[in-house]
DNA sequence: ACAATGATTGACT
DNA sequence: GTCAATCATTGTG
């Protein structure tokens, strides 16, 4: 599917986690926008990827979604606690994504600060995964939905701004130390000394 | 049916 | 730096 001038069926998910940096993530639920600019995303690589869920080529009722053709929402919830956001990717039957870890607020922004605390500082509402789920107010509610604007989903992506690759660092990626070689992989993005990137 | 666990976060020493 | 929260999902029997 082409959601928003990107071909999110491309095969090559880790140059699509690094050509996401720049779009815009938007949830419009009951009336309330709230949208931001992500700077920081991870790829995972399924079926070798150990540290993707749908490893070894993994089917079931959760991962499912992960084998659509890209275009997609994949939420799932993490620790019992935090929803986590991802692109779906990749052709049909091929089950690539891309992890949405950190955005730079646009729009909503005391809408974001009523979900995330009132006291929180704008740098706090979205710089992790779990933190823009909430603050988007991204639930399980929002999985498996079109991420194009035109379908009429409450949430989508769409063209925001552009990061040279002068201003973007590849790093390993967070929370993956379970992954054995493949935690080593630098699928992981982020735009150099944004203020609301997780991790530096 | 049951036990283990996690693509995190916030509170605390 | 340490640690607990909290539950859907997963593998195992």
């Amino acid at each position: 599917m082409i959601v928003a001038n990107l071909d999110l069926t491309d095969t090559d998910v880790v140059s699509l986690a690094r050509a996401v940096l720049g779009y815009r993530l938007c949830t419009n639920l009951g009336g309330r926008l709230t949208s931001g600019i992500i700077v920081e995303t991870e790829a995972y690589r399924a079926p070798e990827d150990k540290a993707s869920h749908a490893y070894n080529g993994r089917k079931t009722a959760r991962t499912n979604v992960i084998y659509r053709p890209g275009g997609v929402s994949y939420v799932y919830l993490c620790y019992g606690i935090h929803h986590l956001f991802n692109i779906v990717s990749g052709p049909k039957d091929v089950a690539h994504a891309i992890l949405v870890r950190a955005l730079q607020p646009e729009s909503g922004i005391e809408i974001m600060r009523e979900r995330r605390g009132l006291n929180i500082r704008d740098k706090q509402l979205t710089n992790g995964p779990g933190k823009l789920s909430q603050a988007l107010d991204i639930t399980l509610q929002l999985n498996d939905v079109s991420l194009n604007r035109d379908s009429g989903s409450n949430i989508w992506i769409e063209p925001g701004m552009e990061f040279p690759d002068s201003r973007v660092i590849r790093s390993k990626r967070i929370g993956v130390d379970y992954a054995d070689e493949w935690k080593e992989k630098l699928w992981r993005f982020h735009v150099e000394g944004n203020p609301y990137v997780s991790v530096k």
